[in-house]
DNA sequence: AAATTACATTCTTATATGGGAATATGTCAA
DNA sequence: TTGACATATTCCCATATAAGAATGTAATTT
């Protein structure tokens, strides 16, 4: 089996660097495709392409307005991301304080190796 | 260009479903290989490929004892992952927020209507 | 109607999978 | 040394990109 689509989740959506930006960019206001093309210096059909993927995922939402598009995130979608990676964060808490301590301890060791008769 | 390498970095490593199963499941103490076999029912051969990937962007961390492997996750590598995500979460709690006002003004529209002289 | 604008879609191509099967490597036991 | 055991690696293949180029489509203007 190949690799999971990119619009078969948001886990897959978001791995792709320019779709965090977009949705980063879209995050503030809705905006239309060519806003998105000239601030972040893509080409339209990339642009586009990358916007359906987002779609498919749920990730943005569309207005449409005359002959414009008006692309918005919806953050809702990127709970499942926010929550899953927060099963780990008292994790990660504890394992950078044990870090720490034994810093500290290795420190303190050098430092009687280094004076060994204080 | 194709898409990134799952190796690139811990987004594209975790959005494969597996992956995510194994860092939940090494979470909580470190375990030989063949435990994540069986506990997750996976092929040998597939669960060293995906602690490779895992290792690869410092998801997992090892230590050798004899012939068995002990891995577990580490979990600071999981934070970038959980930082991006909590760019949003002001904007979710907001979207869900003006969500349910719309749903109750909606509410007493209907109630209004089907009730209308109350 | 013709031209223009704003996007979307299609095609091609180089590249990277993940699973299955088979095999290699490293370590301990008899 | 010869097995047995725990993992890792390699090969093959169907599938899925993402970028670039070209084209299609719908709405607006002239």
């Amino acid at each position: 089996m190949a690799r999971a689509a990119t619009t078969s989740d948001a886990f897959n959506a978001v791995a792709e660097p320019r779709r965090r930006q977009i949705l980063s960019y879209l995050a503030a206001h809705e905006r239309p495709v060519a806003e998105i093309v000239t601030a972040l210096k893509l080409d339209q059909p990339s642009v586009s392409k990358h916007l359906g993927v987002l779609r498919s995922v749920g990730l943005v939402r569309v207005r449409c307005d005359g002959r414009q598009r008006f692309y918005r995130t919806n953050a809702a979608a990127i709970r499942p991301l926010h929550e899953w990676a927060s099963e780990f964060e008292q994790l990660w808490k504890h394992q950078l304080s044990r870090v720490k301590e034994r810093a500290e301890e290795k420190a303190n060791e050098v430092k009687s190796k280094s004076n060994p008769h204080s």
